[in-house]
DNA sequence: ACAACAAACTAACACTTGTTAGTTTGAATA
DNA sequence: TATTCAAACTAACAAGTGTTAGTTTGTTGT
């Protein structure tokens, strides 16, 4: 037996930074292969196809949200508290993968055997997100807006945080989960 | 002579949204033919090349933005009132071209001899956009958190529209600007 | 020394890619 | 009627695509 993958998980983490780069459909099996300094036609004695690549990428991440948000939405914590919770959550997840981010935001259309999951655990997420707001509208712990504009105001910005965080690795992960918290619940008027 | 273009412009807005759904790269020149119901190489009559498409698309909207932001920047108003010109800058822009916004923000880098003035004007909004903000720290109008992180937080959500918008035709662009710049600047918390 | 094996290689495949050249069609203009 | 022209077509190209088959290499444990 073996260390379980590491030369595949290689494989694997240059892709990702290669996808980030130039989208999933833009990187050739060549284009990989030079990166790793190797020929194309042996990346297949450790992956069986580029979608699968894809997929190691995109359902791992997929999966690691779902499964905070079902913690976060069973704890017991104010409406509020919970929101801290999620913006830590994607600050987290994305402070360990930000290239893989990436594909989980733009390249997941090419997903093809995988797709339907895809969008399920996604579909699911939301709408677990929406009901704690909403949960929080009725408690009269957050303001009475459109449900919806403030989950998709939030999620965005916690959606793009891929495309900043590699940017601003000066800064401490609990430092800038603070700062989002503060802004994205609190706002910024004085 | 002609109304211009027309049947140039039905080919870029076909492939506007084909761009959205699977992004650039993914998609064919015998894609967007069959779309249009004709021909790769009928195609060429009226474009020079898959590139050109892309940056009809990508650089008119980013000179929309450049200029509005210029007229912004340029306006005796508040600090506050400007960041709400801001958000219905988007919302405007991207109420008229949310296809086009996908590739905006997922494309661009597909760009080739265009790709360096468009990062000169992306640069340059962020820097308005970020000046504003500081200006509004200074004179107390809103709250001393690090500016980055405050137009991060705006301007992912604003760059976000385009996924939302589409779906959501039956809410009025100026009640979602409205909605947003209330969540955006004011916050949920009650 | 030998067997086993991970991990690279060369060569080739069937197909798809963007694009060009040259031709046909059918309607508007002279 | 003859001419012009936009806009489609067919055919083909050179290069690039993901992937397979079979082979070589070098290390590791017996």
């Amino acid at each position: 037996m073996n260390t379980e993958g590491t030369r595949r998980d290689e494989i694997i983490n240059t892709a990702t930074k290669l996808f980030k780069e130039k989208g999933y459909s833009a990187v050739t099996m060549r284009d990989l292969a030079t990166a790793m300094g190797m020929k194309a036609a042996s990346l297949y004695n450790h992956i069986n196809s580029k979608q699968e690549i894809l997929k190691a990428i995109i359902i791992s991440l997929a999966e690691a949200f779902t499964q905070g948000m079902e913690t976060i939405k069973n704890s017991d914590e104010t409406v509020i508290r919970k929101l801290n919770l999620i913006v830590a959550l994607h600050v987290d997840i994305t402070t360990k993968n930000p290239y893989g981010m990436a594909s989980l935001n733009n390249d997941w259309m090419h997903l093809e055997e995988q797709l339907e999951y895809y969008l399920q655990l996604r579909e699911g997420y939301e709408q677990d997100f929406v009901a704690i707001i909403k949960n929080g509208i009725a408690s009269n712990e957050i303001v009475d807006t459109n449900p919806e504009v403030i989950m998709f105001s939030i999620l965005s910005t916690l959606r793009s945080l891929y495309l900043w965080i590699p940017n601003k690795d000066d800064l401490d992960p609990k430092i800038l989960a603070q700062n989002l918290s503060d802004v994205l619940i609190n706002g910024i008027n004085k």
